[in-house]
DNA sequence: CTTGTCGGATCGTTGAACAATCCCCTATCT
DNA sequence: AGATAGGGGATTGTTCAACGATCCGACAAG
């Protein structure tokens, strides 16, 4: 008679699994803060003031803000130091390029339905509460969550991790604008009917309508984004 | 009258151009090594080893691996160091999903053409050379100039450096495998056959051929690396 | 064979130190 | 007024030493 495994063994297993270091730790909560805001594009990183909040070295934070470099959420500047990036114009068009050629392609493969649209479906009905409350900024979190969710339909890793940096650089133009309101709400509804072509398994017509959404939807980033950058408000802070 | 700007002058501006801290130049050889097979994967980096082979401190060593970490091309073990990547076969297989999607929306989405194919018939000219003088290993990295240029025929730099390092990830399989020759060779003619369909602003045509390749290229390396991760033989390095 | 212990190697982090670079402020010149 | 030069202080980039924690290999015992 084999003697059964305890479960709470196998549980604290699991404990052991998340072991991170604090490099990695640090660059988790500065990912964190960036992506709401509290650090918006343009702040200077100064190892002596963020790592004395943190109560870490100056080296540590050093191999934290590497690791920070490559999702594009900063910029590290020889012998100036590390900031939270500012995006230029080019940015926003090139990463609605991208979002174009892999959510396009991502609902064009679609092969055989019925399609895992669960997380898509929860992503547009937490968009819909959030804006019952007039929450904006949690709207555009949804509405990322959705598009996300439309490129995780091509159930690729690699693709997955390159959306969630583009879909990251995208918030910090978004902390950038005034009126939260105006970027997020007229496309909830866009995103419904993305998702009920795709239940109705017609990946043809979800294609068309995710391409004019991310048409429209750039044009009109752009177009305030530029101004706003003409204005240079973004590099006003700590600079 | 003017007076003439000194050329010397700017070639002293161009030097301050490439002004790179040492963590990020360690990181560029190391890349290097490990793209040429020097560093196979498997291998352990140990921080004492390699900082005394660079005559560098252990900290800006490990700068130099976060940098890399992000590029797949190292795993970073807590407590255990860090080692250049064994791929596993599900990420072959997602390697090529990526390039499928991606390289075949580069080419659907081509616009009016002619297009600009400069940089993919170089990389087959030089893919040609290659094969005449029997150097296989090249005509590997001839064929992977080919697909990172027919990808940049998107024009999106975030495509461009996700493919980058999809391409250096494939190439760590390579260096696992015997027989580059059978791996590169049949392909040649095939990329010469898509730059002739693209040439000829066939895009139809050049995706059909470009979908069938990268079905094959991945049937017969999923096929070979899986026997070979089975015999064991990538683990043996280092380790 | 499995398990336990120990010692050494290595990694992760800290802090101090120093040189190099940058930036800001002030003074001077045109 | 605007441009330039110089100086001082702040900050960054790198090195080094130290220490604690963790891992791994060797060896012993059952």
């Amino acid at each position: 008679m084999a003697a059964e495994v305890d479960p709470a063994v196998l549980a604290s297993d699991r404990a052991l699994l998340g072991r991170t270091s604090t490099a990695e730790r640090v660059a988790d909560i500065l990912r964190t803060r960036i992506a709401e805001g509290h650090l918006p594009p343009g702040s200077k990183l100064s190892e002596d003031s963020i790592g004395s909040a943190l109560g870490i070295s100056r080296n540590t934070l050093r191999e934290a803000f590497r690791l920070l470099t490559h999702e594009r959420l900063l910029t590290h500047e020889l012998n100036r130091g590390v900031f939270v990036r500012v995006l230029a114009v080019e940015d926003v068009v090139d990463i609605y390029r991208v979002r174009r050629l892999i959510e396009c392609a991502a609902v064009r493969n679609l092969g055989v339905p019925p399609y895992p649209l669960e997380t898509a479906a929860a992503a547009v009905a937490e968009g819909e509460r959030a804006a019952e409350q007039g929450a904006w900024l949690e709207l555009g979190t949804a509405n990322i969550h959705f598009h996300h969710a439309v490129t995780a339909l091509a159930n690729s890793p690699r693709t997955d991790e390159l959306m969630r940096g583009v879909l990251a650089e995208l918030r910090l133009v978004f902390h950038v604008m005034d009126n939260p309101r105006s970027f997020h709400e007229p496309y909830l509804a866009r995103n419904r009917e993305i998702l009920a072509a795709l239940e109705a398994a017609n990946p043809v017509k979800a294609e068309l309508l995710l391409s004019a959404y991310l048409d429209d939807a750039e044009t009109q980033l752009v177009q305030t984004y530029a101004d706003r950058i003409a204005k240079g408000k973004p590099l006003e802070a700590n600079r």
